[in-house]
DNA sequence: AAAGATTGAGCGGTCAATCTTA
DNA sequence: TAAGATTGACCGCTCAATCTTT
């Protein structure tokens, strides 16, 4: 994920918040407008692994997965529903379980009505660790976006945001 | 760029196995509003990365060093300098600027003042095609965001978003 | 056929070490 | 000492091929 920053002498590309087209185009408003919501974002996304990956050595693609299968049944997750959770191939994703396995935080175990399917479920350590992860990452997303928004400004953003995803059901 | 870290007033917050949506707790909110964010944010991105690379051949990385080469000054931008806006690892960069310089369309110049130092400097082609580039990204923005926001909402969304960003100055 | 999981090849990035210049 | 650029080792992902099951 890359972040656009210009930092340019040059005049007229500098965009003056709350100044529409004056010297600007059109588009170049729109690219400054979105790369200040790409800088934001991979700000607190950056920070956000960082600080989970700091205090409970999980990596990203580790801690999503942990958080699918902390709600999902008792009996596990499919794998490729996983790895769709967290946009990863299916191959790449099943490396992602090797490690998680070898850590002894999930188990696998074939399902029982399709034999092509191997669920992943929690081990009580691997619950407890994506309780750990969880709780330092919501604990962290308070003090990066709830320390710089309340939470209307918040509702409004996200509302805005998830217009963006092509979705008709605004639901998950 | 310290990442100063506060507990969580309770640990727990577990969701209960079951039913989604029932989110009686308020650390659940948040998440899921930065969710609804993370996947607006990564829809737009991943439809815009592909729209650019398919219509240029240009990957992400490549796109905007160009575009930053395109808004630098006509006797390049030091390498470094370019690794940062995408953000880059110094050694990482010097592989994207060896493609880009493979591809005829960037080139590197010792730097007159500072020996330390080479810049990047577009080629006639890399000029062309980093304006072909952003004409796309530009018309895959347009197409992806103002068509589900009003220009006025993009511009609170913006603001919002570059609240988080730790910048005091909202300018770039 | 089609879908899930796995494997190996390849690629693109980080990281640490090195060289040069300031 | 410190900063910029490069290199090589390493790592994690995607992709395509393969196997099994539906």
């Amino acid at each position: 994920m890359t972040t656009p920053v210009s930092r340019s002498p040059q005049p007229g590309a500098a965009a003056a918040p709350g100044e529409p087209g004056l010297d600007c185009s059109f588009d170049d408003e729109l690219v400054a407008a979105w790369k200040r919501v790409a800088r934001g974002y991979t700000h607190v996304t950056q920070l956000l692994t960082e600080q989970v990956e700091r205090e409970t050595g999980l990596p990203a693609a580790c801690f999503f997965a942990l958080v699918g299968l902390l709600r999902g049944g008792d009996q596990g997750v499919p794998l490729s529903a996983l790895a769709r959770q967290v946009a990863f191939s299916s191959g790449g994703f099943t490396k992602v379980a090797d490690r998680l396995e070898q850590g002894g935080l999930i188990e696998r175990r074939p399902s029982a009505c399709d034999r092509r399917v191997t669920n992943a479920a929690l081990t009580p350590a691997g619950r407890e660790q994506a309780e750990r992860a969880f709780a330092v990452y919501s604990a962290g997303l308070r003090e990066l976006v709830l320390q710089r928004l309340t939470i209307n400004e918040l509702r409004v953003l996200a509302d805005h945001m998830s217009r963006l995803s092509g979705d008709t059901v605004p639901g998950n």
